[in-house]
DNA sequence: ACAAAAGTGTTGAGAGTACACCCATGC
DNA sequence: GCATGGGTGTACTCTCAACACTTTTGT
């Protein structure tokens, strides 16, 4: 088997990427690191790095979102495969790219210490980024807009209990689209995977909205129904 | 990097697999091959093969598929990357995986003077299968089924000029379901991209069936509204 | 004339969509 | 008492789903 440019690697090298979302400020974000090392040295790229040898591709993902985030247990979706030979200039690297969801304030309360610079970026207002990482993140979000119609993705995003307003906020960030109030809540608890608590949000003064639970073990996938309900 | 046990892989190698199908007799069907090389040995398995250093992982798969089978201009679509360190008793192998659709009257015109021995079996009755093939067959008619409900996926199963029954039938067998033939028609022939000729296929002592073609590009992702119309 | 598949409409049920006002709270 | 987001119901439209008979051909 050849050896690339730099005579890094023998063979393929297998990297995973790592599109991470989450939600602040009624903003869908995305994590970012600026790499330390050339090739876009400088430049921010998605976290991520190579595949060791005896771990799988999806147990490498994981273990790149720990060391960037500290949190566990969040959801990870593969995404799709790239692998055109010229992707990365240091010879032939290919990435199975994955998207994951966390929710915010879990992720503020561990982020510390980090190593590598890293920030969220609004993804609308993305800086450019290494190698063809911007396709993976607009393939990621593509993906995300579409399942968030027959999944409980979204529900990753938010706190353990949530209001409904917070729920449809969530949609219409990743939708970029307004939903209707009513249609919403209806359809919501039609679905019967949302359980009311008699806990409420006090935010100011304003009337205190219910909280919600999500009553089923991680993700379900819907009826194919969708839930996309414009305003 | 590492050498595995056998020191015929440095580092990780790449594979593809793919899951041919087709629709012959009424039945869906995929294409096996019978291994020639351990481990396996013997065993009937997807077509597929390494991963060349200064080919495209998409490339891969097609040449593949053309040595398989001598048919060019396949749909053919990724679909998922397994790589569990343990799949491969050789080694690190990841193997990206795609599923391939072509017309039956087709292959048989072309497919000749093969190397390998291959053969077409049922999806519903396949041998036991090398490495983790079978999950990767599970998992490609599971897309398929769901992607043939927004897509026109299916004409790629079908001849140029086809009958509505032809159609329904492959819908049918994908499914494994019933589909009522009113709805059904009503529904394709709404969608607009459904010609009519003024040819028609007869088949013995029956009514002719009129022939439509299609008037899109390749695949057409539809509205989301699914295809489905149960008997 | 009969066997076999082609072809064709209507109706009822349920989901989707549009839309506006009162409620509870903090200040 | 007022500003702010929380919360609720109804009517119309349209798609989905169920269902059976006539037509055309070859033998």
């Amino acid at each position: 088997m050849p050896t690339s440019s730099n005579g890094q690697f023998r063979g393929h090298a297998i990297a995973v990427d790592v599109v991470l979302f989450t939600i602040q400020g009624g903003t869908l974000k995305a994590l970012l690191v600026k790499r330390r090392q050339p090739p876009h040295r400088g430049a921010w790229a998605l976290p991520g790095g190579i595949v060791g040898t005896d771990e799988s591709v999806d147990d490498a993902a994981l273990r790149e979102l720990q060391e960037e985030t500290n949190i566990g247990n969040i959801y990870l979706e593969q995404l799709y495969t790239f692998g055109e030979p010229a992707r990365d200039p240091r010879g032939r690297v290919i990435t199975v790219a994955y998207y994951a969801l966390v929710n915010w304030q879990q992720f503020q309360l561990k982020a510390r210490q980090r190593v590598t610079e890293a920030d969220w970026f609004p993804v609308k207002r993305l800086p450019p980024l290494a190698f063809d990482h911007r396709r993976i993140v607009d393939y990621a979000l593509e993906r995300l807009q579409h399942k968030i119609n027959y999944t409980t993705v979204a529900f990753q995003l938010l706190p353990r209990q949530f209001t409904l307003t917070e729920l449809q906020g969530s949609y219409e960030v990743i939708l970029s689209q307004r939903l209707d109030k009513r249609n919403f809540r209806r359809k919501m608890l039609q679905l019967g995977i949302l359980k009311g608590t008699r806990e409420f949000k006090a935010h100011g003064r304003q009337r205190p909205a219910r909280l919600y639970t999500f009553t089923e073990p991680k993700v379900v996938k819907l009826q194919e129904k969708g839930i996309i309900v414009p305003f």
